[in-house]
DNA sequence: GTGCTCGTTGAACGGCGGGTCAACACTGAC
DNA sequence: GTCAGTGTTGACCCGCCGTTCAACGAGCAC
């Protein structure tokens, strides 16, 4: 049906939903035009005109994700814990369990970093987003550093940010590839007991 | 000059050299037979005779990788540090200054994930490059481990070992995305701190 | 020399993917 | 009704890529 005028805007999103889909099974460099007009109903020429070109598709498609991701879920239930550390912790465990119910999404994270490699444009991004992941991890650090001034002389919350989101990447990555060799509980353990000083509260089942 | 019998074997290892050329430059999705030929001062064909197939040409270049990068250096002099917290934090350093020092190595064994994530045979490998690594690193984590028992108590040197993995492939993803804003000394500050209960001793500069 | 094998070449094939475009349909303005 | 503009289609072009193959050349056995 031609020239049947869909609500205008919504046709963007229709396409960069089935892009989404088609680069969650297919890798983004499985993700053609062709396929993502017909993961969306629709026919090829229709993808190219609303988005100029694939490139522009695909940086569509890495903000649409930019967007729709919410950088560090600070949940009421965790900004209540008094200890600093305890609530870095509980931060550590929450973000590992957003990994584990958004497989394809991290995924896709990892491919345009490869993309960001040879592309200055994508790289601005998700540097972006890290630098933006990293600050959200600050306030936390900052208070964790103040609250044993003694021991963390010289650590910068920036530093201890950095840290926090390597374990987080660093934990992706690891379960992304082996799942099976990689024990997450064993993980946060290690984790737990760097952080805290005291002999680690069982958080072990 | 068809025909001049070259020293067989060494052939393959020719084009190997180019595959990881090209490869480097232009990406794994960047690399085709022609561009590897081309590099390798070949005919495209030849290299297809050699590797039947661009995925085996693909897993032989991966196999060539992981031959020829050593697992972790534990060399002499960091092996005579006497703690094994210090020791270990030498470990990581001298791994960072590894990241820095070979980016495109790492570039393209992060590549090869993303290749994993829809390769079976490919990710068995990386996987189990991964599990290598992160037992390279065991026995130093089970010493840290037993030089505090108290405080380390139900920490298991998998799950150090596995930490420790993290803060390297964090810190090499995040400096590969944002050179610019992540700061490595600042990075190593905190790891040290987590380590160490004492102060941290002056490593910067 | 004859013939066999193996390494090598480069042209050729088939397929696919990005991008273009003429044609068309529907809407709204006049 | 007419006309312009926008959304939409699907065929088409072109280039690249993986792969195949006939031909050839060098060494070797006899």
């Amino acid at each position: 049906m031609p020239g049947t005028k869909e609500p205008e805007e919504s046709r963007r999103a229709q396409i960069l939903q089935a892009a989404y889909e088609v680069a969650a099974r297919h890798g983004l460099s499985g993700l053609t035009v062709r396929l993502v007009a017909t993961s969306a109903g629709l026919s090829p020429g229709l993808v190219l005109f609303h988005f100029k070109t694939k490139e522009h598709l695909l940086i569509a498609l890495l903000d649409w994700l930019l967007g729709t991701t919410s950088v560090l879920l600070v949940t009421a239930d965790i900004a209540c814990i008094g200890s600093p550390i305890e609530r870095l912790l509980a931060l550590l465990e929450r973000e590992m369990d957003r990994l584990s119910s958004e497989p394809c999404r991290i995924r896709l994270f990892f491919e345009y970093w490869i993309v960001g490699i040879r592309s200055p444009g994508v790289r601005r991004k998700m540097g972006a987003e890290l630098a933006r992941y990293r600050a959200a991890f600050r306030p936390i650090a900052a208070e964790v550093l103040a609250a044993d001034a003694d021991r963390f002389a010289g650590v910068t919350p920036a530093g201890l940010a950095a840290v926090a989101v390597s374990f987080i990447k660093g934990c992706a990555v690891q379960s992304m590839i082996d799942p099976g060799q990689f024990d997450i509980a064993e993980y946060l353990r290690a984790a737990h007991a760097l952080l805290d000083q005291l002999a680690p509260i069982d958080h072990a089942v």
